[in-house]
Order: structure tokens, then sequence, then C-alpha cells
DNA sequence: TCTGGGGTCCTAGGACCC
DNA sequence: TCTGGGGTCCTAGGACCC
């Protein structure tokens, strides 16, 4: 047994919280949160949950369950919920130097060596975030990562725990695993737990007493870390440091549909700048570039889906090179005809900077001017918001932007946007 | 009318080399 | 008619996560 102790925080809720954090009115309204364009449900207050609106939902499907319960519903707003995440992992970091953040909305403490008892310790915690962000959290302990995410999923069900868990606090674990599904376990998808179940494993505490080999014959090392950390030998430590991404991606979904080459063209040129950017803020430069583009799924026109890859010339994060690359390949999978509905850019083989390597078949590479150039553009588009300078190429009317009609403020990040307190 | 986006890791299999 | 074997690298695809 190892001797660690993990607690994972999890906002509840979290886009639906940080609406409510900004309007105290919310409160007493079911909230949920959209995906870009509007499309599907991706955050729900609990009252929503309440009224069997489902994770990933389709909007339109609500129908009239919006007016009828008061619904209140919003556009997302990353900039927003990614300035609170910030607040709230800064907060974290004052209980312990030793937290991962795990996404936006989660991060693992590594609470080993406390002179506290750690639930007492969690709940101290759960309390300031509350009062210094707004944002509700819940928190469960295990020796383990996967039994502290066990933890956090009993305190979620369970509200009588205030908010805390600690797998260790019940005498029994197969007794607690045994009432848990094996397809809400970190790890297990919908593919594995159909898998399961015809094998007959249907909880928690079954999967646990699977055969090893077995497991990691159809689940790879993935599904045998799982279970050895449901029997308490730890298999992932805590990553401090977020390691550099591998691959980053701009994909979208239009807000009208494009059928011409120029509008494809603005738009792939408009997501290069933007992952770009992302390859930057890492001082990466990427190897590989992939486009590709398709027609809706649930469209009634013909389908068409396509895409293509090639290795550049230099590895670079130098946005008009980038564009130029971006649209030789668009030229090579688009078809005039057709609905087009979403596209995506994705950079691969991404490398430090320093590390890039000159190719020498190709004409100087007049790189420091190249970086100076970006930085200038870089640094307005922080100081002044995304877009105020871009490339030409990504065009001007943009017709095909994303739906966002029911966007909230930006409080946090942009002056003209705080929020306004009345006095009476 | 309207159905998200951005990642990670693992494995199998093909290409290629000696 | 017979038709090696092992290692490495790369990529596509499939699973997962939030």
């Amino acid at each position: 047994m190892s001797n660690h102790v993990f607690a994972l925080v999890d906002c509840n809720n979290f886009y639906a919280s940080c609406e409510r954090v900004f309007d105290p009115s919310l409160w007493s309204r079911p909230v949920i949160v959209l995906s870009n364009n509007d499309g599907c449900v991706i955050a729900r207050s609990n009252e929503a949950k309440a009224l069997g609106i489902k994770m990933g939902q389709p909007f339109f499907t609500l129908g009239h369950l919006v007016s009828i319960h008061n619904i209140a519903v919003f556009s997302s707003n990353f900039t927003l919920y990614g300035d609170m995440s910030r607040r709230v992992m800064d907060v974290l970091s004052m209980f312990t130097p030793d937290i991962e953040i795990y996404s936006v909305d989660e991060a693992f403490l590594a609470l080993d060596g406390l002179t506290d008892d750690p639930p007492a310790y969690a709940q101290r915690i759960r309390a300031t975030v509350y009062q210094w962000t707004g944002i509700p959290v819940g928190i469960g302990i295990g020796p383990t990562k996967t039994l502290a995410k066990v933890a956090n999923h009993i305190a979620k069900k369970n509200p009588e725990h205030g908010g805390v868990f600690d797998i260790n606090a019940h005498s029994d674990l197969d007794e607690l695993l045994d009432k848990l599904d094996v397809a809400d376990l970190w790890g297990v998808g919908p593919q594995y737990a159909r898998l399961l179940n015809r094998h007959g494993i249907y909880t928690v505490r079954q999967f646990k007493q699977a055969n090893d080999n077995w497991v990691q014959k159809h689940m790879t090392i993935c599904g045998l870390r799982a279970l050895l950390e449901l029997r308490g030998i730890s298999c992932m430590p805590l990553e401090a440091a977020p390691p550099p991404k591998k691959d980053i991606a701009c994909t979208r979904s239009f807000g009208a549909r494009i059928e011409t080459f120029q509008g494809l063209r603005e738009a792939i040129s408009t997501y290069v700048s933007r992952a770009a950017e992302k390859l930057r803020e890492q001082d990466s430069v990427a190897s590989y570039m992939q486009v590709f583009i398709r027609t809706s799924y649930f469209g009634e026109g013909p389908q068409y889906s396509n895409a293509a890859s090639l290795q550049l010339p230099v590895a670079t994060s130098y946005t008009p090179h980038l564009i130029h690359f971006g649209t030789r390949l668009l030229e090579r999978i688009y078809r005039p005809g057709y609905q087009y509905a979403k596209a995506g850019v994705i950079f691969s083989g991404i490398v430090p900077q320093e590390h890039a390597q000159l190719n020498l078949f190709v004409r100087p590479y007049p790189t420091r001017r190249y970086r100076h150039l970006m930085r200038i553009v870089d640094t307005i588009n922080q100081a002044w918001g995304r877009n105020t300078v871009q490339f030409a190429a990504a065009g001007i009317s943009k017709e095909w932007k994303m739906r966002q009609a029911r966007r909230s403020p930006r409080y946090t990040t942009r002056l003209a946007e705080l929020p306004i307190v009345k006095a009476h």
C-alpha cells in the first residue's frame, strides 16, 4: 500500500458556477452554458440537471423547457472561465506547493505529511476557495489518484458529506466500490464499459478483482494502472509542471455554412493564426500541419470530408508561412458544390524553438526578424484583444463566425465589462 | 433553423534497414 | 518450388479525458 495522500479538488458545475458568481439572481434559477455556436449544453447547474438536461444535449432539443422553467442560458465565455480558473488554482496553491492543475476545473493536491487531519484540511480549502472566488468545490481524498477520483465522485453524489469525502474514512472499501458503476470509473469510457459489462463486470469492485493480464490486454496499460490504483498501488505520480503540448489544434464549426474556396481560406487562415499563437505561447515550432474540412453530419445535402497534411520545409511558428501552407493544403482537398460546416488546423511534430533544425536545402531563413514581428503582433493582441491586428488572408467580414448570442460580459478581464454595483 | 473543442496516450501495422 | 528475421520509426486509428 502507498502512503500517499492525494486530494482531487473539482469545481462544481464550473461554467455555470462562474456565471452565477457575477449575477446572484441566477441562484434561484436553473443555469446552462452552451458550446461554441450555441450548439450543445456543456454545463448545467444542479437544478438544470434535475430537469433531465443532459451533458452534450443539443440546445434546440430543449424546446419549451427553457421558458417553462425560466432557465438562464449562456453562450460559453471562455475568457471569463479561464480567469476564474486561474483564481481558484491560485487559492489552492496557497495550501500546498504540490499541485497538479489537471483541467480547467480540477486539480490534484499532494497532502502527504500533513499534521492536520486531511478531511479537516480539505474543509478549510473548500471554504476558502468559496469565500475568495465564489466557486463551490468538492474534494475527494485517497491514497492514489484513482481512489481520490472515486472519493470525489462519492462526495459529489452524497451532499451529506459536506463536499469532502476521504476514502479511508470508510472501514470497508470493497463495500463502497460495490455500489459504484464501473462506467463511472476514471479511465472507463463507453466502449470499455460495454466490454466490461459483456464480461460480467458491472461494479468498480468487480473490476478491482478482475484479472490483471486480461485487463492489460483489452484496456492497455492505462486500464491496468486504474486497476492497480484501486488496489492502493499508486501508479500515477503528481505532475507538477505540465509538459509542453505535443499537438496544437484549432477547429471550429461555422456559424453559417461556407461553400466557396475564398470563404474556407479565410476560416483556415483564421484558425492557423490562432493555433500559431498557441505555438508561440509555449515557445514551440511545428514540423507538420494538417488541414481538414467537412460538411455537416446532420445536414440533408451531399456529404464530403477530407484532410491533407504536409511536413513543413522548416519547423516554424511564423504565421504568414503557415497561412501559405494552410492554403496549399486547402487547395488539395477543396471541392466545390458542398455546404461546409466545419474546418480545422492541427499542428504536430512540435519541438522547442531552440531545437528547431534548419533545413540546409532551403534559402536562408531570417528567423530573428520573423520572431520579432510575431512578438509585436502577439503583444498588441494581448493588450487590445484578439484580432486587433490580423493577416489579410483571415478576412474581414467573417460571416461564418460562430454564433454567441448569449454571452455574458467578460467581467474580470475587460475594463469596459466590469460588473457595476448599484447602491441604493 | 439549430448537434462543441482540444487534448493525451497506446497499439497495430506498414515501411524500411541491415 | 523454395521465399529470413529482427529492430526501429512513423502513422492511423481508437480509446480516453474534461
